[in-house]
DNA sequence: AAAGATCTCCTTAAATTCAGGGATTGACGA
DNA sequence: TCGTCAATCCCTGAATTTAAGGAGATCTTT
């Protein structure tokens, strides 16, 4: 007989996280040995247990999934990880598989899919849908390279500034709001357009909410 | 012994609709009696047989949670809606409330918040957490009177304009790729903004992703 | 046919953002 | 102590967006 696979989920989306709980439970050759709602959990579960696989959300308060999946490949090396995320962002999927993830799917994508990416992971190393698959096709020939969102050290101020970006805030209001001049707000701003690689308010909001920066 | 309360799940995340299928399965008070990824299909189902509850996410494609609600509490009345939804915008729950909405729970919350809501809204009629209510007041508050996001209904040029600035294109781009002139997308793109109820194109983006007008 | 909605284009004017550049201060670690 | 980073502020200039007004053309619906 084969062993289970053993596997730790991951997502700040509690009722998410229950709900594919529950669905593996009934799996007969999976084994869920965790759940954590932030990598950092995660990587607490692993101290103490064996885990083959971990599957987990993108975007985590905390230490989210690339991140999680950085610490996985540098300290934990055999546990597999699959990102299941809402998005699907090119960029994202290229860090990720420098970062040594197994596998990618959507959160729209059905219960078929997802067993199907459990075995083809702990048997062949890998699983990746095709929409995946063109969207990092599609990042990397429109992107100049080497290009990576490994700026995304926002500061504790930028991030500040960002979050009253997202509010819909002028430039003027947030300087007024924070006590600072307007020039200083400005160039949080443009330092946050180029960590966060867009070109202007409008790729603030999305990569802000798309990476779960903002509420 | 009592009924069971029959339920209809719709979410367009396949994997979160099954999860939360195979979460409420257990449960023995509870017959899930169809699922469905659109708004449409719920009516579909509503059809053919007799429920007690839509359990729904807000934004889907086609017919979303709010127009689902309605066309509930005007054809099918009897069939109490609760809204699942991850974001929490006071406006929108004023709406719901109008529309006739027996609960709103976010999808960050646990099982047992689930099933309370389930529960107290077979019995009372109406759950809403305290986050939700919340959001309802501060939005009541901080907007003119009779406020409704009831301009929802975008022209097929203005989503195109929409989607396109939230690419990050500017206006003149945006004219170009449309073959219309710089002043007729300023044109839509006010209009956008008025119809939205938003100051700025940061806003435009953050509704056009909350309601997932766009990928 | 009249009413209404949609799409288009235009003008004027103010406000805001975007894009460079540079400079100072304080804190913190090497 | 030196270098780096974060945070602050400043300048100039161009580009873009926002605001508010009107107006013609087409198409649908009543």
């Amino acid at each position: 007989m084969k062993n289970k696979i053993r596997i730790i989920l991951a997502d700040d989306h509690s009722m998410f996280l229950e709900g594919i709980e529950s669905l593996l439970r009934d799996q007969e050759e999976i084994e869920i040995i965790g759940c954590a709602i932030s990598g950092m959990e995660v990587l607490k579960i692993l101290g103490n247990k064996e885990a083959d696989l971990v599957i987990s959300d993108l975007t985590m308060k905390g230490m989210d999934g690339l991140e999680l999946t950085r610490e996985i490949n540098k300290n934990h090396i055999g546990v597999k990880t699959l990102i299941c995320s809402m998005h699907c962002e090119g960029i994202k999927i290229k860090e990720l598989l420098e970062a040594g993830v197994s596998g990618y799917i959507l959160k729209n994508c059905d219960k078929t899919v997802l067993l199907e990416a459990i075995q083809l992971i702990s048997e062949n190393g890998q699983y990746f849908t095709d929409e995946v698959k063109n969207a990092l096709v599609n990042s990397l020939m429109h992107q100049e390279p080497s290009t990576t969102s490994e700026n995304l050290k926002l500061t504790k101020r930028e991030l500040e500034v960002l979050q009253l970006i997202t509010k819909e805030l002028t430039n003027t209001e947030i300087a007024d709001k924070l006590f600072i001049s307007l020039y200083t707000v400005e160039t949080h701003r443009r330092n946050l357009m180029k960590k966060l690689k867009v070109n202007n308010g409008v790729g603030l909001m999305r990569e802000a909410l798309v990476r779960g920066l903002v509420a």
